[in-house]
DNA sequence: TCGACTGAAAGTGTATACACTTTTGGCTTT
DNA sequence: AAAGCCAAAAGTGTATACACTTTCAGTCGA
């Protein structure tokens, strides 16, 4: 099972979900998307309920899928856990650390920057989340990655639509003194500073703008 | 949509794997499952798609579901994840501490206790894992409690396989030091406990004993 | 006797059909 | 002109159909 039909269909809404092509609240029709991407309703149906699972979309009985908005309270409950896991992952990465590790990372913000000073949205959005899933892949542990990467999907619905450009250069800023802190293998600092910089992040969005609803097949095309 | 009847479906299959009624590696045939529900297959492979999402089943393409078998690995991956997640959160949780909260900590560790003496496996295994997400619960954090019982079911299928008596009745006494230490407000005590009661789980399983399979009908009767 | 072939049975993957619910647009009524 | 109402259109929920793949039993050949 598990035909790559689907899943492609999955990655291709949540890339446009977590992209904010498709806007929070936006209605996901289910033969629109079928004939989208030329298939049966079957195969629509089955990524939507994969995408409701992981939260990006909600799916009201007889009334259908809409994007996800996740509510200010259920945002602060996300970065909480993600502070509570994050913490503890960037000490014990600490521990087992090696210099090709740090070289991969400084790697990573070095195209995190490119893109903020690029000013390329998306790609510096899905960077900047990336770097905290890339220490758990670096760590060896996909589960842990996995995890995390749901969290931070679910949160960059939030995030990107809020961000500001100066945030994301604060942010990759932060990725780079959490970096040098684990070089120089300090547990506390590193771990202070990744606490930190959740908080920082968490307190930089703001909640009361209104979004407007989107066209299915032109945030897809 | 999310009809309540493949929800009644992931509940029953859930709970018939995660007590060993189907055994690691066993097939879940579609018609059968939709037979013995008395739906047809449509919804049967929505609740088995779901099931794959949380691990407990996996999908062979053009082969079916089976009871996912955890492998040693994974099962270290897990743990290491759950310890993360939950030193931090007892700490959070010492911090905001009440005494109901505590009361209903203690309640459940009666429950806990009662179910080891009557060696009821099935239900000491389910209350043993739900005192880690009712932790979670009364600090209010839902997405912390879905995640957590995620991670939990996800090696419950490990823990109940091999777990013995003793280890059970240990783990009821660790669950009762870490409220104890809760309760006096010691953070890191009670954040200490927990990691070693997480080790100490972890530790108590083996990984090399062989299962056989089993009969759908018999296990969901 | 054992292994390789073969065809039927069983099972999965996708599409389609159809009943039922929600939505929509216009018509009536006040 | 606004509110309520009704029928048609659109959409969801579940079952069924059908093509294709895997599995398995029985047969043939070495």
């Amino acid at each position: 099972m598990e035909t790559s039909s689907t899943h492609a269909i999955v990655s291709a809404l949540t890339k446009a979900i977590v992209e904010h092509r498709l806007l929070p609240g936006s209605k996901l029709a289910e033969q629109k998307l079928a004939t989208h991407f030329g298939v049966s309703r079957t195969l629509v149906r089955q990524a939507l309920f994969q995408l409701s699972q992981n939260r990006l979309i909600r799916m009201e009985p007889a009334r259908g899928a809409f994007v996800a908005a996740p509510s200010a309270d259920e945002a602060k409950q996300v970065f909480a856990v993600r502070r509570m896991l994050e913490v503890q992952m960037t000490r014990e990465f600490v521990r087992d650390i090696t210099s090709a590790k740090i070289r991969a990372l400084k790697a990573h913000i070095k195209q995190e920057k490119e893109a903020v000073t690029q000013e390329d949205v998306h790609g510096r959005t899905e960077l900047l989340g990336d770097f905290h899933v890339r220490i758990a892949e670096l760590m060896g542990n996909h589960v842990l990655a996995q995890s995390l990467g749901e969290l931070i999907s679910r949160c960059a619905l939030i995030t990107l639509m809020y961000q500001s450009q100066n945030a994301a250069q604060h942010s990759a800023d932060e990725h780079e003194a959490i970096v040098d802190a684990m070089a120089k293998k300090d547990e506390n600092l590193a771990a202070r500073l990744m606490e930190e910089h959740l908080i920082f992040v968490e307190s930089s969005l703001s909640f009361d703008k209104k979004v407007p609803t989107h066209d299915i097949s032109m945030a897809l095309s």
